[in-house]
DNA sequence: CCCCGAGCGACTGATTCCGAAGATTTATCT
DNA sequence: AGATAAATCTTCGGAATCAGTCGCTCGGGG
């Protein structure tokens, strides 16, 4: 349950937004919400030398127009998912409906178009093995246009980062 | 600047955490904080039927524990990063000091170790193509005992979740 | 020149956060 | 079992924050 978007999905159907440029003050207050999502207001406003109100003003701007969103990310490992995996997927012919099949299932977390060996990746996260290839048989390989794959399973997952800053 | 831990690493060097189990009433709460990291405790706790202070020390236990962390994530392309790719490495020798290095590394967002045709897969996060190039050539092939690299470079990000719920 | 909209500061009531103290449940040890 | 210790929950009051709204200023058209 619970189908929430990606941050950068733009073909999903939704209203565009009018990507707003980030001028250097937006830039700090992104840097400091990636730190803690839960900072207050008025201790970024300091920071950055507005008042509170207009820094309440403009998350709302920047969470709006998806420029960013304030979650909670999880360790998989810790909350009951004991297998993610990488699929490097060939695709002939419209690799875009492909990409538009995984994003639609649950376990897929994480779906790119790349030029490379591979035409599509997508990371899934399962709750065991049988879940994973299950998966793999019954859902991922028959997608039409999949001529092959190739599955990398996690053994450690070693860095995590939703912070890289602004430039 | 600021180099942030990611959720799962705990290859860090911090102190080892007593990874809480969880009861459903947890769970709940991380979904409800996956959906909106800002949510009050007060209307997570009408949800869950536990006090607010409780849901507060919960949810400040999880953060502890490095369960969960509440930030903000960005749309990397409206924040000025132009080029994105996964690069997957085949190492001889110790995989785990490649790993670490590239950990190390500012523009490397996510780090792990696989089963399969590739050792480890890096996903890196550049200003422009200059930017890719030279983090390629001079700083990520010629780690010691890195054989071989495939780089992806990311046509389009279709999906990008941080939020699997909990099982 | 004037209108208009965007963005900001100031203000206020309602809500939320926070820490502490006490009560209750759960775990541990003998 | 029984007692002790640890963990977790509730209650509670004061401080801080949040969520609106209003008026002001600054620039860009018409």
């Amino acid at each position: 349950m619970t189908t929430i978007r990606g941050v950068a999905n733009n073909g999903g159907g939704t209203t565009r937004k009018p990507s707003v440029n980030l001028d250097e003050v937006s830039k700090t207050i992104i840097e400091l919400l990636q730190h803690d999502g839960r900072k207050s207001y008025a201790s970024i406003a300091a920071e950055v030398g507005l008042s509170e109100a207009a820094v309440r003003q403009r998350v709302q701007r920047l969470l709006e127009a998806d420029v960013m969103q304030i979650v909670a990310v999880t360790d998989p490992l810790q909350v009951g998912f004991q297998r993610q995996a990488m699929v490097g997927l060939r695709v002939s012919g419209d690799m875009t409906a492909v990409a538009d099949a995984l994003t639609a299932m649950d376990e897929v977390s994480y779906v790119v178009t790349t030029a490379g060996s591979f035409d599509v990746l997508a990371e899934v996260v399962c709750e065991n093995d049988n879940h994973l290839l299950e998966l793999l048989t019954s859902r991922i390989r028959p997608l039409p246009g999949v001529t092959a794959t190739e599955t990398f399973v996690y053994l450690k997952l070693n860095k995590q980062l939703y912070n890289w800053g602004t430039r």
